[in-house]
DNA sequence: AATGCCGTGTTGGTATACCAAAGGTGAGGG
DNA sequence: CCCTCACCTTTGGTATACCAACACGGCATT
């Protein structure tokens, strides 16, 4: 017997299975995983296995210790790291943005986010919600900031998921996105790094509410840092 | 026979010989690869070969192209964004560096620079320019911003080889990075911002003549962007 | 009873065999 | 002469077998 949940789970594709066993707390932080533990959940030989665990660990949510894996804790000193260094790209980048963005370009984000927020599903909105700061940081025109914002997306990508939102909550971001393109669309780089800056506050509160909340949850090694 | 060079090389491990390998243009920048050429040539089997590839198209030097790998040709809008992402990112680095740096970071830190400095060899002389960066930034305290330079500087690598400068220019690198570090160590953030700026301009030049001068020996597939 | 040593099992690391798909090449027809 | 199609080679993707190192546990010795 699996733990995984009840959609079919054949269909994605490795990497995303175990990274949704990690996000959805069935593989538990802090605890060490082997590859053939993994070989046998998941029915793929070790190879694509360890290829996974590679993307894994570099997206933070596999540590290696030694020779050995093990699945990420929280970590609240981590965290605060990630939120100040998006704190010093983010403004930049939109910034950029709101200098060089095109209409079209603003109306597919706007279609993007609406979407997500209108035909409601978990993963969907978690998908968008990341995905919206990516594509912001698109608009700079500069592949270092994209990639910088897609690993700071993806390293707070577990503590959203444990977080994600009340009905409020998510209608509050969905404004504050919106506001944030309003202003790259009408050129106000400043507001727009300012409008930034107070979402990514926002959201470094909601993120430490839901890993406190979740702290009884997972065990003393699930949270690690401050 | 291989083309490599006449050092030894199997006492490194596979990623470094593989990275040299591209480093010196031994594999010709635009070419493609295939997982079993490199196996045969470095006498290891796929396994790990995959595993190298992998790192190496994490740091960029290596592209996929659909399923197969190419040597990744000299991009230069890549490397302006590259210089502009570094110019958001490490003067905040310093600045924070400048707060928090112990004397005795900055004395190790220092000791490194004059060490590669004063014993000069191609390879030490290489690693330490950029490992001085990665090391500055690691005195934010920030793990982010340390990635963040390390991503950076290994993307420069290569064209950083290539150029790799006259007796005067590492004596000028040698001051400016001496400078930086003064600045740090007396804990004005703002002069260090400045510094690091201008510092990062001037290796800006370097690195853009270096591919000017290297254009000719590599072909048209060789350098692309702009 | 405590401790040190040896054996066994589990781990990641590597080599290799097999597969399916993509691309190149040559022969045959228009 | 050119275009097309089929076949074959080469490629990356996957499964698996083997190896060496490490860890744990039990046994013997002090």
């Amino acid at each position: 017997m699996t733990t995984e949940t009840a959609m079919n789970e054949g269909d994605r594709d490795l990497l995303s299975r175990l990274r949704f066993a990690i996000l959805s707390l069935d593989l538990v932080p802090g605890e060490p995983v082997s590859e053939r533990a993994l070989e046998a959940r998941f029915a793929v030989s070790r190879t694509p296995i360890r290829e996974a665990l590679f993307h894994l660990v570099r997206d933070g949510l596999i540590l290696r210790e030694g020779r050995s894996y093990v699945v990420a804790p929280f970590d609240l000193a981590e965290i605060d790291e990630i939120f100040a260094f998006r704190d010093i790209v983010e403004p930049q980048g939109v910034a950029m943005a709101a200098r060089l963005a095109t209409p079209e370009q603003i109306a597919a984000i706007r279609h993007s986010i609406d979407l997500s927020h209108d035909e409601f599903t978990p993963e969907r909105w978690l998908e968008a919600g990341l995905d919206f700061h990516v594509r912001c940081a698109a608009l700079s025109g500069n592949r270092c900031i994209v990639a910088a914002m897609q690993d700071v997306t993806t390293r707070t990508l577990r503590a959203r998921w444990l977080s994600f939102a009340s009905e409020e909550g998510r209608a509050t971001t969905h404004r504050e996105h919106s506001d944030i393109l309003d202003l790259i669309a009408a050129g106000d780089g400043p507001a727009a790094s300012r409008a930034v800056l107070a979402h990514s506050a926002a959201v470094r509160e909601e993120v430490y509410e839901a890993i406190q909340t979740a702290r009884r949850f997972i065990g003393r090694r699930g949270v690690v840092g401050e």
